[in-house]
Formats: structure tokens, sequence, C-alpha cells
DNA sequence: TACATATTTAAATTCATTACAATTTAATTT
DNA sequence: AAATTAAATTGTAATGAATTTAAATATGTA
């Protein structure tokens, strides 16, 4: 089963009609599990939608988030950030390369006895393993040239 | 020792020039553990501060999250919230009171090897007990009424 | 087909944050 | 004390993601 399809199906269970923008809407998300903007759902789906409006794309992840189809990240300032992986993960954003990671965690909270917790988002910054390797090979190039 | 005392202290601990505006937004800060916004701290010194600039209010804190003598909570998704409390602690927000409580936790995150953390933020939303409390009340009044 | 409803579009607006140049204040040097 | 330099503060304008509004288009049903 392609994106596609596996988007129309998510669709159809909710109760939400499968509109052409709402399945390629999804499919993307599933497909680029990265965390994408709006930009780059808008960017990417205008170029074989061409009357595409960014607008659409905030009613649709609005739609989405309400219907549980969709997460909002919130761990880059500036803009809002989209993951159809709706299951509990934490996001670790590099600060380096920008990239979001997922990761597992497990939380103890003792102090929130009567809370009754709808939501949670759990946000880690730093360098990631990849660019830590980078910045120590670099290191050691240095070393080594002088 | 009072909160200007103390804010004059951590602002020399941190050899950071102790001005008076500086003084008085960590002071505000340490006297308001509320994760107070930028616009609430200018509202709260303009009353004694009668020239002060919004502007200084952010590059007031900017140098603050620097120096690590403040923490930005993001939580609010419009507007920035600042915590003088800058130990490990995650943060609720009721969605009926807005408020943002504090709570103790405890992860363990087995999938981040070789990433260098920097930043932790966790973020919780839902109905604080408070809340949930009175909600209660209003569903047995109506109950006992009809 | 006709009508009501749902979806999509484009433009205008909002508003927190940032950029920047000007001014004021404080510290350092003559 | 005066002059110079550096730092802090101010006000205005710009930025840009997100929202609001209203109009256009598509879809389902009778
Ligand atoms: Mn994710
Ligand atoms: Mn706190
Ligand atoms: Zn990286
Ligand atoms: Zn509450």
């Amino acid at each position: 089963m392609d994106y596609i399809e596996a988007a129309q199906a998510l669709l159809q269970e909710k109760g939400v009609r499968a509109s052409t923008i709402r399945i390629n809407v999804l499919a993307y998300l599933l497909s680029h599990p990265t965390h994408p903007t709006v930009e780059h759902i808008y960017q990417a789906l205008r170029k074989s939608m061409l009357t595409l409006s960014k607008t659409t794309i905030y009613n649709t992840l609005d739609l989405f988030q309400q219907q549980n189809l969709v997460r909002v990240i919130n761990i880059d300032e500036k803009e809002m950030r989209y993951d159809a992986n709706t299951t509990e993960h934490g996001h670790f954003q590099c600060q380096e390369c920008k990239a979001i990671t997922d990761f597992t965690i497990r939380c103890s909270t003792p102090d929130l006895p009567g809370f009754q917790i709808a939501t949670r988002n759990i946000y880690y910054r730093g360098i990631c393993a990849e660019c830590q390797t980078k910045k120590e090979e670099l290191l050691n190039e240095k070393s080594n040239g002088n």
C-alpha cells in the first residue's frame, strides 16, 4: 500500500471526507517523517496543484490535529512543525543542522495529582550524533595539519 | 535578603553590570514565579520606570538567557514565557485557567547515543487539579438542582 | 437540475518578535 | 574636570508566521 492509499484509508477511518488536498497533505506527512513546516508542505504540493493556497494547508492541518491524525511540534520557535506519528515520543533538534530527530522516552511525574494530562511535548536541543562526529573530525584534521 | 538584593547578587556573580533595569527585571522574575510574558514584566515595571522600553525587556531577557539566569518557556504558543528557576523541571499549562505549574520529572531516553543534549523542555497540557475540582462541583450542582 | 453544505482560495490583518539607528548613561582616559 | 570611549536604553520600522475574512468553487442530495 502506498502513502496515498494509506492516507485515504486514515481519512475514511476518521469519517473525514477524503478530498484530493487532504489525501496529499497526509500522504506527504506519512512519506516525509521529517517534521515539515507548512511552507515545506505547501512548496512540495504546489508543484502538482497549481492553485493550491497556503490557507488550505493551515486549515487541513488544523482539521487533522482535531482528528488526532497529526501532532504539532513547537520545538522550532519560528515555525510550527507537523508529525503524522502521533505515538508518544520526544523530539531532539540539532542546533547545527536543525534536523529534528525522534526518540523514545519514559517519564515519571510524581507531583501532578488531580491533574488531567491531555498532551505531552518533550523537546530536547543540542548537537546530534552526526554533527558531533563531523566536529570531532574537523578538530582532528586541524591538529594534524598544524 | 529581598528580591532586589538577590537579583543584584546574581548579576554580580555572572559578571553582568547590575543596572537598575536588569535588577528590576530579574527581581520581578524571582518574586513572580508564574512564568510571566514580556508584556507582564513590561506593564509591571513601567509603573515605576516611566521611559522603559519593551525592547529593553527583550534585550535584557536575551542577555539573561545567555548567562543562564533565566530559561525560556515556549509552552504557550502565542507568547514566550520566562522562568528564573533554571533547575530541571517540567511545565504544565491548564487549558482552562491558562496557569503554568511546575512539576518534577525524571526521564530515561535510551536511544540518543552520541547526542549532546544542551537544553530540555517538557511541556504538558490539560486540566489542572483546581479547575478539575471546579468542573466536578459544577456538575454535581447541576444534577442536584434538576 | 436546484439547492444547501463543505471545501478551497486570495487578500487583508494581526501581533509578537527582531533589526537598527539614535540617544542616553556610565566608565575610562587625558 | 574635560574629553573620549564603551555600554545600555530607547523608539520606530520591518519581519513573517499565523489568523481572519469574504468570496469562489466543488460536492452531495433531493
Ligand atoms: Mn516525531
Ligand atoms: Mn517553572
Ligand atoms: Zn545535526
Ligand atoms: Zn486550571
